[in-house]
Order: structure tokens, then C-alpha cells, then sequence
DNA sequence: AATGATTTGTTCGTATGTATT
DNA sequence: AAATACATACGAACAAATCAT
């Protein structure tokens, strides 16, 4: 027993929940019985032990009913990339949208503003800092439960010179690619796209329902280009991690190998 | 205040931090000082509402020192696929190794095992569960910084049939694909990577010198095949996510647009 | 180099609130 | 309604790391 109790009595705990003793959706001895199992360590010492294994995502605790071992969820694959190789692609419109395959999904009306752009923004867009940019942002569902949340940025202009649906509060049902092709002759022929990870801030925690401490997004940003290098809207995706997996394909290769479960654990 | 005093306290310091009161790098209040200035909150709840802090990776806190306001660090950025598309591609090599930009990087020669294949290196991999597999293992560094830890599995029949140099404990100087190449006319075309991000386990937490709570890693796994859709090999890597980036290049593009920082909060 | 003050880390005890069974 | 179990909150003591003197 090196470090602290708490830490020795998570890292306990943890190893005999990998080890079976205690099975995925069964409930792990109350704080009373923990502390007793533990050589009668305090309450407060047991409880910090579990906070390590929320946040390491390996229990939940509910109020009223206990502590209970997660069961890996099966992920939800958002594929971001699809490319046979050979051909240089199939069509433009399975490239160019990251998909969900094999489940609906609802979103609401998007909400649409218009700022200034940040550096970020700006950046991305190559456009001056501060310019003016339409934002329109979504809350996507699968199957009833929050998935994610999404914001695109256009540039102004593009409402200037005659794209003024990207105004309104509605989906625009023929698609955005589609909008913009047809009244301005946009193209998006190319994206560079972005893979971070971070904690979840309180609106991500309170909108996915995660714990105050413990959760995990995944954020993918999207800038798409015309066949002139240049950049026509940037796309911000926020993922809750634990239920949401990324796929790339790049080339031929057969239908989905990932099993249940980590390839890798160490 | 609606909800539990620290968590309210939490929200009160971050929206603070967030207004620049206390800028980035700049040290906290003490806990003695916040307990005072929230109405004589008692220590343990002020310190509870700095733990929500740290595992938004808001704050770091040293023992003896203070709780400093973290500065956002500039990620290193992996390139996980760059294709330009009219063509279908540049050289191979750069197609199909992820590739870390403007950075020396070390590792640690492999150390090498073979295991029998658990269900997702079985899957992956195409072979019979509980089948050998080579696995090597590295441990890598950025800056004398660890960096990522990466496991790479191999049919053991690989070995039988003649690339016994898979089993050495040190680095193939001219690269594992040239080797494959060489020794089994193995040939790597495609791939199918996956994305995933979660809490880091204890293993990781200690390498990437992480917190109790409140890191994240970034798991990406790919599967690389050969004309015949077979799949040669399959790489599990492990990023933090504090300080890494994945970046996909999808055609024309023009240089790195992100700036830093996020390019969206919400 | 040693000391003491400051500041966070760990552990315990206790009481009360709230959701579930 | 009662018992169970986790959530919140306070108080206290000592340990360990850091910093100024």
C-alpha cells in the first residue's frame, strides 16, 4: 500500500471488477459494507475511492440505490470519412457528411445567430477577426437520448449575396450543400477535419446528462473547401464519448472488424 | 443558488475564470480565502467545487503552491490520413502512417509479447479467438514528454512463415511495413481506423503523469489490410487528449487553418 | 542550511437531506 | 411509513510540499 487510502482502495476495487468479482450492471457493496471490507476506513475515505471510479468510468452511483458497475454500451459509429481508394470516390454526398449508419435520428429547428467571428472562427474561415458570421446550431437525438450538439459557421457574405435561407429558424430540407450550390455555386470538394477530446463544460454536462466529474467529449471540427482552396463553412460536433465512436475507411477493406469491447486496453 | 452549494460555487469560479478575473497561469484564491468569500462555505465544500475545476481541466492544483489557472496548451497534431483526391494519392507512405508534424519524437524500443488474441484483436485481425498473436508494444516521447503509448498485434503466423525479426525487442530500422513487404510480400492499401475517447486507466493516468480525475485519452485504433482485403495488422495508440490533436486532410486544402484555441465553445 | 509560515492533501467524525425500495 | 443508501455540508486534525526568511 504505497499512496493514499483512497487511491489503494480504488485501485482495489477497480482490479476486482476486472477480475469478475463484481459483474457489468450488478451493484458494488454500499459505502457501509465498504468501509467494513476495508479495515473500517471512514465514510469520506470510501467515498473518494468511488469518485475515482466514476471518473474513471468504470461505476455509476445512484442516489437511493447503490453503486453499480457500468456495462460497456455499444457505440454508436459516426463514420467521417469514407474513401475506396481506386476511384477516388463514390459520390460526393456520402464523402462529404460525416453519417450515422443504421439509426434515425431527430434534431431540433436549428438556432440561428449572427456574430462576430472569433479567432478560431475567423481563422478557420479565413476571414478577418470580428467579421460577421451566421452560426446555426442544432441538438441532435438518437433515439430519443441527446447525442449531439452541432454549429456551423457561414460567412456573412453568403447571406449578402442571396443565400438569406441560411436566416431562418428551419431546417432547410433540400440540405445546406445543396442550398448553397444552387444559389451561390458553391462546392465543397475537400475538408480538413479536427479530432480533440476534453471534459465536458456545464452545458455539455447538463444537456448529455453527465457527472459532474468523470465525462468525456469528443469534438470534431470541420472545415470544407471549394475547389479554389477556399474555405466555404466550418462545422463544430460535440460527442458525448461513452456512446460514440468515429470510423475512418480509407481504401477497400470489408465490413466493420470492431468487436464488443477495446481492441487494446494497454 | 439552485443546486448543491459546490456545485454552485464550481459555477460561480469558472464563469469568473471564463470573464478573465483570474487569467490564465494567474493562482486562485486559497481555500481559506474562498471559504470567506462564499459565506463561509466550510473548506471540504470549497475544496468539493475546485474538484469540479480540475476535472473540467480548468484549474491544477500543487500541494504547498496554489490552484493555477490552466493556460490552453497548443496540441501537437497527429495527421491521421492525407489524401490529396484528384490523383488518389501521394507516396504510401505518408498515406498510411499517422504522422506527427514538426517534431522529433523517441521511443522506447518494443518490448514484445505474444498473447493469445482477445475478442477485439481476434475480430480485428480476422482470426480465431484465442489464437496467437505478436504484440509490440512502445512507449513514446515528444520533447523528452511522454507522449503516446502504442501497441501494435501481428498474426503469430507471420513469424512461422518467416518474419522472425517481428519477436526482437528493438526497432525494424527500415520500418515494419518494408520488412512485411520484404519477408512476406505483405502489402498495405487500406485501412479502417477507429476514434474513441475516454478516461485514462490507472496504467495511463501514471505514464501521462495525469490526475485522479479529469483525464481524458484519445484511443485510436487501425486496422490496415492488403489488396485482397485481408488484414495485415492492427495498431492501438493511446494520446492524451490534453495535448494532442488528430487532424484529417480530405483533398485540396490549403495550410493548417486552426487557430488556437477552440474553434467553438458551445 | 534550517526554520517557520503558507497552502493543498488526506483522513476521520458527525449530522442532515433526498431518492429509492 | 420505515428502512436503506447515496448526497451534501460542516468541523477538526495532521501530513506533505513549497516558499520566504
Amino acid at each position: 500500500m504505497a499512496g493514499a487510502r483512497y487511491r489503494d482502495i480504488a485501485d482495489d476495487l477497480a482490479r476486482r471488477i476486472g477480475e469478475g468479482e463484481f459483474a457489468a450492471g450488478e451493484r458494488l457493496p454500499t459505502e457501509e459494507q465498504l468501509m467494513a471490507g476495508y479495515d473500517n476506513a471512514s465514510r469520506n475515505t470510501v467515498r473518494e475511492a468511488v469518485k475515482i471510479l466514476k471518473s474513471r468510468g468504470l461505476v455509476q452511483t445512484t442516489q437511493g440505490r447503490g453503486t453499480f458497475v457500468l456495462e460497456g454500451t455499444v457505440p454508436t459509429t459516426v463514420t467521417l470519412v469514407s474513401l475506396p481508394l481506386p476511384s477516388g470516390g463514390g459520390d460526393a454526398a456520402r464523402r462529404f457528411d460525416a453519417r450515422l449508419e443504421d439509426h434515425a435520428f431527430e434534431s431540433t429547428d436549428p438556432r440561428v445567430e449572427i456574430q462576430r467571428s472569433s479567432p478560431g472562427v475567423a481563422a478557420a474561415l479565413a476571414l478577418p477577426e470580428g467579421s460577421r458570421v451566421v452560426l446555426r446550431h442544432q441538438e441532435r437525438f438518437v433515439d430519443g437520448r441527446p447525442w449531439s450538439l452541432q454549429t456551423t459557421y457561414y460567412p456573412m457574405e453568403y447571406v449578402t449575396r442571396g443565400a438569406d435561407r441560411l436566416l431562418d429558424d428551419e431546417e432547410i430540407p433540400e440540405g445546406v450543400f445543396a442550398y448553397l450550390k444552387e444559389t451561390l455555386g458553391l462546392e465543397q470538394v475537400a475538408h480538413r477535419d479536427r479530432v480533440t477530446a476534453r471534459p465536458p463544460d456545464a452545458n455539455e454536462t447538463a444537456f448529455f446528462s453527465l457527472h459532474d466529474t468523470g465525462g468525456v467529449v469528443i469534438v470534431h471540427d470541420r472545415v470544407g473547401y471549394d475547389p479554389g482552396r477556399t474555405p466555404i463553412r466550418c462545422t463544430c460536433t460535440v460527442y458525448p464519448a461513452d456512446r460514440n465512436q468515429l470510423d475512418l475507411v480509407i481504401g477497400a477493406v470489408p465490413p466493420s472488424p470492431w468487436a464488443p469491447g477495446r481492441a487494446a486496453s494497454r
